[in-house]
RNA sequence: GGAGAGAUACCCGAGUGGCCAAAGGGAGCAGACUGUAAAUCUGCCGGCGUACGCCUUCGGAGGUUCGAAUCCUCCUCUCUCCA
């Protein structure tokens, strides 16, 4: 049976940092029929990371409380550009391109969300059979003032840092999307707060019943400071491998693997708040969490040979039991060190490999090597260690060679 | 249309004739410490077979000079102000 208002609010609210406003919300709720939530998404970088798993996670809640999610690519704004970022010049993509990035997006959006209660759509649906002259009607619903409201606008007005007319058009072009598809609901970051609102007003002014907005907390990448973003480097991408997963989710620091808590994680409240008061041993929080998040992708085998390899590999730096080979082809009797590193793929260049040996970064079968001059023996099997990550077994002798 | 500012290594940014392969910071890598924590500390951080050596680099192309990231000319791009 369906849960009361009042439980699906409850719900509904963790973990959320607005809900714009609450008293629409429910007396949407309190019709009983399911709402219509949006989501956009920009299918230029496809890869779905954990940041983005944040406001799926809340879809998922609704699909759970019985609401239908629309999924809305957003083909056509992704032809225009990006207006939040100073990264003004982004490469257009092309139809195949976006297409093809749309599908592997749906695909990885389906490892959380329900197919059955998910209907996806393109903006290009309705955008493209707008003319020039519905664009600028479109136009005459807003107003430039309420447009630089927004932070980053505002900010750069008084710079005088430019601006450019497509940009102030995303949010209104955005905000028609929620008027072509009816949206009760839209969930986004905290980032797309003033754009989600533009939507609101925009419905308003068509004569709609406005959407509720929601907004969920940014997440902060591996490094802890700056949102975690594909082009920043510090994502966990939902498709890294097992023992990746688990290593990444290990390496960050006490107080983001709280906040992972608090937004990754679906424990039960007691022992989320075990965790926040500290009462559990960090590093055994930290492991279950990083077992919690490789399960949810992977699966449970996964996670605990993931979690036994890391055990393994850096709490007892022992080598892992499955490696990596390389064939060394070649007929020399020895070959040196830092050939081995560069060849291998392990330093960009010879410089770069001595420089590791240098730094007593490089071990062969388990032992050190500081002479940068070694000259590894060109017989048999050896492991090859860089740093704590890399490892390698090479394999001399090929027999194409001789 | 006019006036001015700028383009430096992955990013930010100093340098305005030799002491510059180019300050400083960030990122990254390695080491110490650890829980592969984080923080901190140390080292490295254009390339070259091992080098007070050579080669390539400071938006692009020429030029001046014994010598240029630095001066001159032209070009490309970015930004600001005025109209």
């Amino acid at each position: 049976m369906t849960p009361s208002v009042d439980e699906q609010i409850r719900e509904i609210q963790r973990g959320t940092v607005d809900i714009i406003p609450l008293e629409e919300l429910r007396r949407k709720l309190e019709r009983g029929h399911p709402l219509r939530i949006k989501l956009g998404a920009d299918p230029s970088a496809p890869d779905l990371h954990f940041g983005h798993t944040v406001v799926l996670n809340k879809l998922r809640q609704f699909q759970e409380l019985g609401h239908v999610v629309i999924f809305l690519i957003g083909d056509f704004t992704a032809m225009i550009g990006d207006p939040t970022g100073r990264s003004e010049t982004r490469k257009p993509l092309t139809r195949e391109q976006i297409l093809q990035n749309a599908q592997t997006y749906t695909h990885q959006v389906f490892r959380i969300l329900d197919p059955q209660r998910t209907e996806v759509r393109f903006n290009s649906e309705w955008l493209d059979a707008l003319s020039p002259a519905d664009m600028i009607r479109l136009c005459g619903h807003y107003t430039v003032a309420r447009l630089l409201e927004r932070d980053d606008f505002a900010k750069r007005f008084r710079e005088n840092i430019p601006i450019h007319v497509h940009e102030l058009l995303y949010p209104l072009v955005q905000g028609y999307d929620s008027v072509a598809l009816k949206a009760d609901v839209e969930v986004g970051g905290t980032d797309q707060r003033f754009n989600l609102l533009v939507g609101r007003e925009l419905q308003r002014d068509y004569g709609q019943e406005p959407q509720v907005i929601l907004t969920m907390p940014l997440l902060e990448g591996t490094d802890g400071v700056q949102k975690m973003s594909k082009s920043l480097g510090n994502f966990i991408a939902i498709t890294d491998p097992p023992a990746e997963m688990y290593g990444k989710v290990m390496s960050i620091s006490d107080a983001l693997m709280r906040k992972y808590y608090e937004l990754l994680s679906t424990i039960d409240l007691a022992r989320l708040q075990a965790i926040r008061e500290e009462r559990v041993h960090p590093l055994d929080a930290k492991k279950q969490l990083a077992a919690e998040l490789v399960t949810r992708f992977h699966g449970e085998p996964a996670a605990v040979s993931a979690a036994e390899d890391f055990a393994q590999r850096f709490q007892r730096r022992e080598l892992p039991s499955e490696l990596e080979t390389f064939a060394w082809s070649g007929a020399e009797d020895a070959v040196w060190i830092c050939q081995i590193i560069k060849t291998v793929g392990f330093a960009k260049s010879t410089s770069e490999a001595r420089r590791l040996v240098q730094q007593g970064g490089v071990r062969l079968d388990e032992m050190a090597v500081t002479d940068q001059d070694f000259q590894v023996p060109a017989q048999g099997e050896r492991i090859l260690q860089v740093g704590r990550r890399r490892v390698m077994k090479l394999v001399f002798g090929t027999p194409a060679a001789s």
